[in-house]
DNA sequence: CCGCTTTTGACAATGATTATCAATAGCGTT
DNA sequence: AACGCTATTGATAATCATTGTCAAAAGCGG
């Protein structure tokens, strides 16, 4: 049977109270810093088990995963590749032309990474 | 100044001639085998190069980067979870959705990752 | 409160990728 | 063709995120 922790609610919250993605390692030393102490392993498991419940979105960026609670049921992002700001973007016509692309090569049980990258306003600035 | 040696000539060669998204390692122990030895860093250089020449696709799964040569411009990808069965899609709509999307939100310099996973016809019987 | 089982957490282990650095090899020059 | 300079190679060590291990601690039903 699964079990309710405080650890597992604390890794939400903390997720939730993030802006942008973080990292597990992120998100363990900000919770150390704050909160009670918790298992760098414990936030991991975490972490994964509310991407599985698809409670948090995650992504791979360089060698690590970044995740973030999902606030919407689904949704894509727009992220500043300096300063992390994520905005996020629906997307329905690329949903259905994700489903219509998978279908049309007879692919079944579709699912899609869709993220744009780029510099936000003031980065765009910063760099001039 | 840029050298040409054998060893990315090598890399490049043994890149086109795979099917779908190879890792650095798996691409390595291929070229072990059968060409002449070349050591893994040189692999993993060779790869980066060539990925932020515009030569090659690279995407990131699970902990892994795979790398694919480049056969036209731009284009996206449909996965097959299973067997790793690659499609090369063509898909303008999402390009100009990007660019679009980027610029409301006032971002400059947009790239994109688009990926859509799934699996393949024969892999779906085979599941059943 | 008991007992059973899941979960935790400190630490070790793994596995991909990168850094190190001496030896090698392009390539322009002589 | 040999020379010199420097980019590149490659064996190995180092790094770093992530996962496995397993005894101790903590849910939860009875």
């Amino acid at each position: 049977m699964k079990r309710n922790t405080w650890q597992r609610e604390a890794v939400r919250e903390a997720l939730e109270s993030s802006e942008g993605f973080v990292s597990a390692q992120a998100l363990h030393s900000r919770m150390r810093d704050t909160e009670s102490p918790i298992g760098l392993a414990t936030v991991y498991r975490a972490l994964a088990s509310l991407a599985s419940a698809g409670e948090a979105d995650s992504l791979q960026q360089d060698g690590e995963s970044l995740y973030r609670a999902c606030t919407t049921s689904h949704h894509h992002h727009l992220i500043c590749r300096n300063c992390g700001l994520t905005i996020e973007i629906e997307a329905d016509a690329v949903e259905a032309w994700a489903r219509t692309v998978a279908a049309e090569h007879g692919f079944t049980q579709p699912s899609h990474v869709v993220d744009v990258f780029g510099l936000c306003g003031a980065c765009s600035r910063a760099q001039a």
